[in-house]
RNA sequence: GGGCGCGUAGCUCAGCGGGAGAGCGCUCGCCUUACAAGCGAGUGGUCGCAGGUUCGAUCCCUGCCGCGCCCA
């Protein structure tokens, strides 16, 4: 264990302890003395090493941040003092097109990544009307100066919330680091065969002109209509299809039909010609033509959705594009359209947007009497890229693309048997992932045509024409990374001979957020550039994430470090749920705003609001709910009083020499560092059978929080322990406070005092996870060194103190005592309202049990005269008060 | 359409084969020297619906209904 013995004096107990301020003022201890520092020194096996989910810095702090991030510090601390190392670092993504859009409108600048670096480069200091071209390398440059705002914010509130990170392992997604490892995890893909270039026909999003991947899909219901249109067959009736995308019918390339639609068996073999642009197409047949949907038979286009490209690609049809990637129609009209009037026709909509396009079809169909009918309205579902609002089309273009199981059922194997290694908490989200591997359908697409990014590290050849040579890609070499091959040279070329014939070409793109995200516990743990550190902390122990980027987040890691290494990336994965609004609905960002995380933790203090967090388990939705973090900002209130009362009486016992003697206090043999306040005695005191069966109570309470801990379910670790101090403080506390401030003499006294004093210092140390501040300014009281640094309490050691001890005492004196106090609230009277007779009645042993805390019985309920019998049936206590005069 | 999860006191949630629980709320009471931002006591539920297995089901099985999510 490290670092934490800074000399400090202990400090009195203050008399009138309170929760303000203690964020602050804790916060900065923790830095200043490397509460959270890893400490590299230690042997692998005791590292406990967490892969924190970098959050997206130019959106907005929200609540479920507060939440989620709560979660994965509960297991961090809980490790920590369990004795593990552990290593908890941050990252910040700012890597993608958030950022990218930001700094645009910023600072008024564009990325044009065919401009050379500027070195002397500085942003105009207003944004201009037009927008400044600058290189790729100066547009990232101000995405790095931009985000580390950005950034500020969300350190200071996860400072404020107490996690426990190490500050100084922090990365970002676009560091210069990040770069290189993301470049290298490619180039060793590229080696092995695992990365590829190709031409092929890909999810495009027309507004932001990029490439998607299967990952980043949503299906949206949008409104549709079907169209009715005759195809003319020479020597035969028309063949009549429906469809939704008349202005798709210039590349038409086929129509298909079930192979055993008995309907069409006569046309297969046979061709039509398209209406209107006259085109000559085959009827093929396919499996995935539905015979329930629409006539039974539908025209194949290049493209029209991923089905149109399964049919191009198992049925070798000619690709025949009418859509470019500014979503309009082409200029051109495909070469397979010859007559006059098709061409005519394909003029008259060539350049028109799909929507547009799709008019002027749609009526020159209804002119030329191919249009049966009129369209028919109908709602259906349309792929989405999840940020843009326009549908999804497909181009043909070429990607770099990393094989990830989509094509290759033997690859779908090995992950899919990964997701089963893997631990997840809870249990049940594997599914997700097993859903998600065995619906891939196609290789993961990396590439993206935008600038802010991580870039490929790879340059074409120019041939003598000057055109590119992509089947011969000149990669960086891994010792310069990060490269910007827009500015940097590749090996064997000189500056000169960029864009020129027989020179070369940087690649234009640059990765898909994910392809760096992916990466995160390689960038974390330093791989390739800090042997020592990797080697110490990889593979990491846990992953903690949300539910709905398992598809993307989860898979991917997965998927990297499996290529990589044949391994699992974490042993771990723990899944956070949302957070719900009252009406149920995941917490939106609008209402996220109104409650900003930073105001909720200054009106309730970061304790409270981590225990409304806690209480949300694993992969559980949690309702936003002040009313639990009231009661939290209550227990620790609880906490600070309970334990002045403690303290307290280890003070007086210390003035008036009353109790205690030489030997050393529970509190120091359990954080192996502190020293406790003066006058407490040792566990050798603890005599009293009461006191005794609390510490057995206790230890049961210690072993079922850690088994909970152990297993994640840091939930019920809490409420076990919540549990557990409120009847301490209810019963217990009351039970012995006579007799801890002497009334029954120094032995007695020495007891209770003992016990409470272990009792206290262990709950401190169950509840320090889940309330760091309060715990750590109460630890402070008394005890040398950070809480968040002294052990774990051990179940077997209270067990030990607890000697013959029994829980059942406990509960056996605790209903006598709720019994005689029915009948003083039932009679309206104080508490402290006298007792003149109370008879005990029940089962022997029970009677048995009271008898042997008779003395704090009385004394707690001011009973004068006390009488136990061993009768028939429950536990009862008839009880006379004295009459009030 | 397929899959997963959830439906338990007014609210938020535990329990998951043999006594139906907690916190909050509500009611009544108490200035009891750790705490009135407190303490004590009490109120409150045919455990979504219908079948089945079992000596016995909130808990296991089947089917419905409702809510949420993931994937098509």
């Amino acid at each position: 264990m490290a670092t934490d013995s800074t000399e400090r004096p202990t400090r009195a107990v203050p008399a009138k302890p309170t929760l303000d301020g203690l964020e602050a003022r804790w916060a900065q201890e923790w830095q200043e003395r490397g509460t959270y520092s890893f400490d590299r020194s230690v042997p692998r096996e005791r590292v406990y090493s967490v892969d924190t989910p970098p959050p997206t810095v130019s959106g907005s702090l929200h609540v479920g941040h507060v939440f989620s991030y709560t979660h994965t510090d509960l297991i961090a601390r809980f490790q920590r003092m369990r004795g593990r190392e552990v290593f908890y670092p941050m990252g910040f993504d700012d890597n993608g097109l958030p950022t990218e859009r930001r700094v645009q409108n910023y600072y008024g600048v564009r990325c044009d990544p065919s401009l050379p670096y500027d070195p002397d480069f500085a942003p105009p200091a207003k944004p201009g009307k037009d927008q400044v071209p600058i290189s790729r390398r100066n547009f990232v440059e101000l995405c790095e100066k931009l985000t580390i705002e950005d950034e500020k914010g969300f350190e200071e509130l996860w400072r404020r919330l107490g996690v426990s990170v190490d500050w100084s392992y922090t990365y970002a997604t676009i560091d210069a680091r990040s770069r290189a490892v993301a470049q290298r995890a490619f180039l060793r893909n590229l080696a092995r065969g695992e990365a590829y270039l190709a031409e092929a026909p890909t999810l495009w999003d027309v507004t932001f002109r990029t490439a998607v991947a299967q990952a980043e899909l949503e299906d949206r219901e949008r409104p549709g209509a079907y169209h009715t249109i005759a195809f003319p067959r020479p020597g035969g009736e028309p063949v009549v299809i429906e469809t939704t995308r008349p202005e798709l019918l210039p590349a038409c390339v086929a129509l298909v039909a079930h192979p055993e639609d008995e309907r069409y068996q006569p046309l297969f073999g046979q061709t039509v010609r398209t209406p209107l642009f006259d085109v000559e197409v085959p009827v093929v047949a396919h499996r995935l033509a539905d015979p329930e949907k629409g006539s039974g038979i539908a025209m194949i286009c290049t493209f029209g959705d991923l089905t149109d490209v399964t049919w191009w690609r198992e049925l070798r049809l000619p690709a025949r594009a009418v859509i470019g990637r500014d979503g309009r129609l082409i200029a051109e009209a495909p070469d397979a359209i010859t007559s006059p009037a098709g061409r005519e026709y394909y003029a008259q909509v060539a350049g028109k947007t799909i929507a547009s396009g799709r008019v002027a079809i749609v009526e020159a169909l209804r002119e030329s009497g191919a249009l049966l009918g009129e369209p028919r309205a109908i709602s259906h579902p349309v792929k989405f890229y999840e940020k843009g609002d326009r549908p999804l089309e497909i181009v043909s273009t070429r990607q770099w693309y990393i094989r990830n199981g989509g094509r290759d059922d033997q690859l779908r194997e090995q992950l899919r048997a990964r997701g089963g290694e893997l631990r997840w908490h809870p249990d049940y989200m594997r599914v997700r992932y097993e859903n998600w591997v065995d619906g891939l359908n196609g290789d993961w697409l990396i590439s993206r045509q935008r600038f802010f990014g991580v870039p490929f590290p790879v340059w074409y050849p120019l041939d003598e024409a000057g055109d590119p040579r992509y089947d011969e890609p000149i990669v960086a070499a891994e010792s310069a990374l990060p490269v910007d091959p827009s500015s940097d040279v590749p090996p064997g070329y000189t500056a000169e001979q960029r864009g020129v014939p027989g020179g070369f070409m940087a690649d234009p793109d640059v990765m898909d957020t994910w392809a760096t995200s992916s990466l995160t516990p390689l960038i974390a743990s330093g791989w390739e550039s800090d042997d020592a550190l990797f080697n110490q902390v990889f593979p990491m122990n846990l992953r903690p994430q949300a539910h709905e980027i398992i598809r993307t987040w989860l898979f991917s890691t997965v998927l990297r470090s499996h290529a990589e290494f044949g391994a699992l990336p974490w042993s771990d994965a723990a899944i956070s749920g949302w957070i719900l609004d009252p009406d149920r609905k995941k917490m939106s960002k609008s209402k996220g705003n109104v409650v900003t995380p930073m105001g909720l933790l200054e009106q309730h203090g970061s304790d409270a609001v981590r225990y409304w967090a806690a209480s949300g388990r694993p992969g559980t939705d949690t309702a936003f709910d002040v009313g639990q973090m009231k009661t939290g900002r209550r227990l620790a209130i609880k906490i600070l009083n309970a334990s002045r009362f403690v303290l307290g009486l280890a003070e007086a016992g210390e003035a008036d020499g009353a109790a205690g003697s030489g030997e050393l206090p529970a509190p120091r043999e359990m954080s192996g560092a502190g020293v406790a306040a003066g006058g407490t005695p040792g566990v050798e005191a603890i005599t009293e059978a009461l006191d005794r069966a609390l510490l057995a109570e206790l230890a049961k309470v210690v072993a079922t929080a850690t088994e909970s801990f152990d297993g994640y379910d840091y939930t019920r670790a809490l409420e076990v322990t919540e549990t557990f101090f409120w009847r301490f403080c209810d019963d217990y506390v009351e039970l012995v406070k006579g007799r801890a401030y002497g009334a029954h003499g120094p032995a007695g006294a020495a007891s209770a005092q003992a016990t409470l004093s272990l009792a206290l210092a262990t709950l401190l140390t169950l509840f320090a996870p889940f309330l760091p501040f309060v715990t750590e300014e109460v630890w402070s009281w008394w005890q040398e060194g950070s809480v968040h640094r002294a052990r774990w309490p051990e179940a077997e050691r209270i067990r030990a103190a607890a000697a013959d001890g029994r829980p059942e005492l406990l509960d056996a004196v605790g209903a006598a005592l709720s019994a005689v106090r029915r009948a003083k609230s039932e009679a309206k009277v104080s508490m402290k309202a006298e007792v003149a007779t109370a008879r005990v009645g029940g089962p022997a042993q029970t009677v048995a049990l009271v008898e042997q805390a008779a003395a704090d019985l009385r004394s707690a309920g001011g009973i004068w005269e006390l009488t136990l019998d061993a009768t028939d049936g429950e536990l009862t206590v008839d009880v006379v008060l004295v009459p009030t005069s």
